[in-house]
DNA sequence: CCGCTTTTTTACCATTTGGTAAAGACACGA
DNA sequence: TCGTGTCTTTACCAAATGGTAAAAAAGCGG
């Protein structure tokens, strides 16, 4: 039984791989920037150095594109979220997805700016998404903190809006890139400010 | 002498008015969704009631209508922030910051989004007006928060991104709206709740 | 009602868009 | 070295794009 299952889906080839991924980067760049409509498929295959009908011999359209890029990042996305442990220090727990999530938005702020498009646009493409995975997780870990602070441990507050003000500060460092780079030139000030900042911010928000 | 100056622009007559408004109005529909290359003049005539050439005869082209946008905008956005007053009380004037920052947000999604767009884009038009305009509004504003700290009237955090993390939660309301109406689906919650829980973060984050 | 300006429509145009068909180049095991 | 399957290119296409020219219609002051 070597791979004779129903779909024999073979390996893909190191060709394969090597020029999907390439696609999907150049891709990552064009739609985050430009959003879904303002993206071509043109762009994509120069910016991969492929002709556009090999594009299309990996990827059935763009539409399929987009959607690989957006569930792939969605993946990693909401894996620091999930990492919060209701058993852990909440306070520790709170700072340390806070701090995860500005790591990420610093680090792969392309993905960051692809969600935010997709989101900006009505979420055409991602609202199932949204309502089967994110909503039941979101809720869950608004349970988790409602628990800390009923519990005492925790200062009280909303904590659905606790969690959208953590996206929103973090996932601003990675969207409004081109606004805060004019508004504070010096990188250190940037990064390191506002790490320094939002651990303030929310450590003051929490403590009891 | 009626007007016959220089440049003798004659008022607009009533149906210019008309027209350019719905113009705008429409424009800003589409641009606000889908971005300034995903946006299309057909889409922006078609939602405006008008012909395409009709528009191009109010309009010099697609990017005219955006940079009318996108200046109209800022000047507007831009109000609250301006009225912060030096003389008046820190708290007080910085949470009347974040309230009036809220009801925009609330009130003229449409223009949050245009400027959120234009931004994740790299801000390509916008960039001059930033530098030349934000800026400076932007360093008074820090200087006099600064001051503020340094006087011992509120607590100290970093001003600038003090004022980022404020742009970054108010204007999530108005740009992620698709994701937060699927998380929290009740209009109360979401609208009451934000503005209660903005309060509650800010207050404890600034008093000494 | 007339004549003149303002506004709108019709008919275009070159370019770009997402996408296809089919031939050609390539890799690689037998 | 050959053949077979994988990959790439060339040559297209219909539709949509931003934009134009010019004629037709609508307003409107006299």
């Amino acid at each position: 039984m070597t791979d004779n299952d129903p779909a024999p889906k073979k390996a893909p080839s190191r060709i394969q791989q090597r020029n999907r991924t390439r696609i999907l980067d150049a891709a990552l760049n064009v739609f985050s920037t430009h959003g879904y409509r303002g993206a071509t498929l043109d762009q994509i295959a120069r910016e991969a150095g492929l002709s556009k009908p090999n594009i299309l011999y990996y990827f059935s359209g763009k539409e399929e594109i987009h959607v690989t890029l957006l569930n792939r990042m969605m993946e990693t996305w909401l894996d620091p979220l999930k990492d919060m442990d209701p058993e852990g220090d909440p306070i520790e727990e709170i700072l340390s997805y806070v701090n995860h999530k500005l790591d990420m938005a610093i680090e792969l702020p392309r993905e960051g700016r692809l969600f935010t498009n997709e989101i900006l646009q009505g979420a055409p493409r991602m609202e199932p998404y949204l309502i089967a995975d994110l909503k039941p997780l979101f809720d869950d870990r608004a349970a988790v903190i409602l628990r800390w602070m009923e519990d005492g441990k925790i200062a009280k507050s909303d904590p659905a809006h606790l969690i959208c003000s953590i996206w929103a500060t973090t996932q601003h460092y990675a969207d409004m890139a081109a606004q805060t780079v004019v508004l504070m030139p010096e990188q250190q000030k940037r990064e390191d400010g506002a790490r320094e900042f939002l651990n303030q911010l929310f450590s003051k928000l929490l403590t009891p």
